[in-house]
RNA sequence: CUGGGUGUGGCGUAGUUUGGUAGCGCGCUUGCUUCGGGAGUAAGAGGUCGCAAGUUCAAAUCUUGUCACCCAGACCA
């Protein structure tokens, strides 16, 4: 079993869990600070995470007949305003250019927050039959909030995501592309991030400017925090009313087109890092991980050692992302270096090994070691990848499943949250004055309503009249 | 935006109360010895003390302003 060692470069999380989460983005090299305030700079290792992500899901987006296209960055003011609730939600956040070359600009242009003005205007232009229904657009891009306070990947000015805009003939058709994205969003969460969700609607408080519902996944962070992971959006006609995109239907009836929106962001990577993450630094699930077995040659100077570490790398490169640390530190330095970076699997290979056959596979999330024969590697590594990403979402798993519970009244909810971040099951009568009153009493917001259902009771936890929707309350970065 | 904290070689810091011209650890460069959990040794390089004004013979130190970052709130992907 491998012996503890301090990184002293990193906070515990337990001591200090917001600088345990700085110190791991920046030893693990994700990003860097850059002379803008609130943007950050993604350095190549949490920019590989990014692209990995990326790959993963435009394949998906693809899969489910989705384009890709690319929208201009800029939003003329009068084009932001067109859907009322839209830009009351947004305008406070906009960054606003009014200068153009030396000029000053005789319309202001909006640096998009999101791009559903955009879209619309678009659509507008381009759907005018039945036939030209579904539209079903996906862009990959940045955009820019005005935020007052930022933190690496969870709240940046600047962040890259990607929004799906869609089209639809009918009510039905948004509705059931709204929930098919957010299906995707969660596989992709459990299945390759290795991160539980909570599917659910969020309530009218906190749904999207501009929605007529929005739903989410939400996932619980190493602190119990709340971290909301992506949301899908049905508009309903809302904005084709204020766009006037309408399509004329078979029985040659002018009608309106019903529209939904659906992003994630560079936030996930927040994510990643604090549901896995631990005092020796970053954890990453193999699925998602830019290297996920790293070589470390021992006394690399002796003859043969690097050699065989080359081949070990060329034998494996076909079932596993492979690196070798060829640098001249020594061992143990590149063994913390990789626990920092989070790479699930280090192999370490010396002159004794050699002699043997064998090399020594460690476990990054167990810290395991295994002498494994060179004759069955293949086997060993990929099993072990696939046991990694498994354990680390169970391990997540157990973490959600411990920590949620349940409130009746607002004293048990209070008592609850006095204690320690936790997820909240209970009952609400859907008026806004009870999710102000939790906010305000206990600083708590309502995550989502979920889809899987539990009647805690038939009384609101606030007011308690009767409720009938059961939300997840949480505290949420 | 409100409240608190911090800015000194790449990183972490001492020095600030009581002004006197910047010290330490890590890292970096080169050589030799090392290499199975952050190696040893020798020699070296590197700082307009966040920025800008001001006070003073003299400012990292005092005054004013400003910027950035961190933390806790309010807002959000």
């Amino acid at each position: 079993m491998a012996k503890e060692i301090k990184i002293d470069a990193i906070t515990d999380m337990e001591t200090d869990f917001a600088q345990w989460y700085t110190d791991v983005v920046k030893k693990a090299e994700l990003i860097d600070y850059s002379s803008v305030r609130g943007c950050m700079i993604l350095r190549p290792y949490g920019y590989a995470i990014w692209e990995l992500i990326q790959k993963e899901l435009d394949s998906k987006f693809k899969q489910t007949g989705h384009q890709n296209v690319y929208m201009p960055m800029f939003i003329p003011e009068s084009l932001l305003q067109k859907e009322k609730d839209h830009v009351e939600g947004f305008a406070p956040e906009c960054a606003v250019v009014t200068i153009g070359g030396q000029e000053q600009l005789t319309e202001r242009l909006i640096v998009r927050p999101t791009s559903e003005t955009l879209f619309c205007d678009h659509y507008a232009n381009i759907i005018e039959s039945y036939r030209d229904l579904p539209k079903l657009y996906n862009q990959w891009c940045s955009v820019v909030r005005w935020e007052k306070t930022t933190r690496p990947f969870l709240r940046t000015l600047e962040f890259l995501w990607q929004e799906g805009h869609t089209a639809h003939a009918t009510a039905e058709d948004a509705e059931e592309e709204t929930i098919k994205m957010l299906n995707i969003y969660a596989d992709f969460f459990e299945n390759v991030l290795a991160i539980p969700v909570i599917k659910g609607k969020k309530t009218e408080r906190e749904k999207f400017s501009g929605a007529m519902a929005t739903y989410a996944i939400e996932s619980m962070m190493h602190d119990g925090k709340a971290l909301q992971g992506g949301t899908s959006h049905n508009f309903g006609d809302g904005f084709a009313k204020a766009f006037g995109i309408q399509y004329t239907d078979k029985n040659n009836k002018l009608e309106y087109v019903h529209q939904t929106s659906w992003g994630v962001s560079t936030r996930m990577i927040g994510g990643i890092i604090m549901v896995h993450g631990d005092n020796n630094g970053l954890c990453l699930p193999p699925n998602i991980a830019p290297i996920q077995l790293i070589i470390i040659p021992v006394a690399m100077h002796k003859e043969g050692v690097l050699e065989k570490a080359r081949n070990i790398k060329e034998q494996l490169s076909s079932i596993a992302r492979v690196e070798i640390d060829e640098t001249d530190k020594t061992p143990g330095w590149k063994y913390s270096e990789a626990e920092m970076k989070g790479i699930p699997l280090r192999l370490e290979i010396g002159p004794r090994d050699i002699e043997n056959n064998q090399c020594v596979l460690v476990r990054r999330d167990t810290r395991e070691k295994y002498i494994v024969s060179l004759s069955n590697l293949e086997n060993e590594v990929s099993g072990l990848l696939i046991k990694i990403q498994k354990d680390l979402y169970d391990k997540a798993k157990k973490h959600l499943d411990e920590n949620i519970v349940t409130a009746k009244n607002m004293e048990e909810l209070e008592n609850i949250f006095s204690v320690k971040n936790v997820f909240v099951k209970a009952m609400y009568c859907g008026d806004e004055a009870c999710e102000i009153e939790i906010k305000e009493k206990i600083a708590v917001t309502s995550r989502c309503m979920p889809f899987e259902f539990e009647e805690i009771s038939t009384k609101c936890v606030c007011c308690g009249k009767e409720a009938k929707n059961m939300v997840v309350w949480g505290k949420s970065y």
